[in-house]
DNA sequence: GTCATATGTGGAG
DNA sequence: TCCACCTATGACC
């Protein structure tokens, strides 16, 4: 769940539910307890998200930070009468007139002021849900300086949260599928057309994201129902072509998907919709068939 | 019941 | 590059 449309979601459920109103903060697990008692009572101004982080504005410029991290979860539930007992182990929990969100197993949940919120934002690269955004942190331009003048992998250069805010394992895989992109092929070598037609995918792909608040990839023609497919059953829920799906036949050609690690995190690329990019300039540089 | 794995990040060596 | 963080889930015994 834990990619950029997620906590995107999360912020807008957040300000639906909470923001206006004073509402109760704790830590019913205790780690968040001295900080959750300041807040408490107090007016939750709105949530807001950028990348995977996630800020809860509260009075006086005091914002909850929070990342999720590989395993975090924040259900928001509604509720009616007594509020819920917490079940596990509950970081944080936020209590308005008629929901409860409750934190769990976040990398990260801290009280911050907006100088920490600035400095941490100001360390993100474009977030594709703040496309266009006058403030410049939905500005393609500043990912495309990086990636431009990198030698490493459009894979890598994807995962990277300073050059793209919000793009996780998923949409990376599925993005670079979508283009037909070899993901070892170093940044330098994209063209500036590829990287503005990427930009506006993911734009379009993570605003899917945030309204369905699942990932969904798969262009029309080859969705379950148009292909006569089973739908994807697994814990993501989304229909997708190559994320998680090594060994299986590529759903467009039927060559078996690959993966491999790729910076500690598994890729996967289908080797024929996304054949190994090769340098045109000069035959004798390409790797592997020049004698030593 | 045990174990491996996961949509992420940061710090140690 | 490896590991720690921390929780839920599914596979398997």
């Amino acid at each position: 769940m834990p990619e950029g449309h997620h906590l995107h979601y999360l912020a807008r459920t957040l300000t639906d539910v909470f923001a206006g109103r004073p509402i109760r903060v704790g830590s019913p697990q205790g780690r968040f307890e001295s900080e959750a008692r300041q807040l408490d009572g107090q007016v939750f101004e709105g949530a807001q998200a950028w990348g995977k982080q996630l800020f809860c504005e509260f009075p006086g410029e005091r914002y909850i930070h929070i990342h999720l991290g590989l395993i975090g979860k924040l259900d928001i539930t509604p509720y009616d009468g007594p509020v819920p007992d917490p079940v596990g182990q509950v970081r944080l929990r936020l209590v308005g007139d008629h929901h409860v969100a409750d934190l769990r197993g976040a990398t990260g949940c801290d009280l911050w002021t907006r100088e920490q919120v600035e400095a941490c934002v100001a360390r993100l690269g474009p977030d594709p849900l703040r496309d266009a955004l006058p403030d410049g942190s939905g500005d393609p331009e500043r990912a495309w300086r990086k990636i431009s003048r990198s030698n490493r992998s459009i894979g890598s250069l994807l995962m990277d949260q300073g050059v793209l805010a919000g793009v996780g394992n998923v949409y990376r895989a599925e993005l670079l599928y979508r283009h037909r992109l070899d993901p070892m092929r170093p940044g330098e070598t994209l063209r500036r057309r590829q990287w503005d037609e990427l930009w506006a995918d993911l734009v379009a792909l993570m605003q899917d994201g945030v309204l369905k608040n699942r990932i969904d990839t798969v262009r029309e023609e080859h969705t379950p129902e148009a292909m006569g497919r089973p739908p994807r059953v697994d814990d993501h829920g989304g229909e997708v072509y190559v994320y998680r799906r090594a060994g299986l036949p590529c759903l467009v050609c039927g060559t078996t998907v690959r993966t491999k690690e790729l910076d500690g995190r598994n890729l996967f690329w289908c080797p024929r919709c996304q054949p190994t990019y090769r340098s045109r300039r000069s035959p004798r540089e390409s790797p592997g068939r020049s004698p030593a």
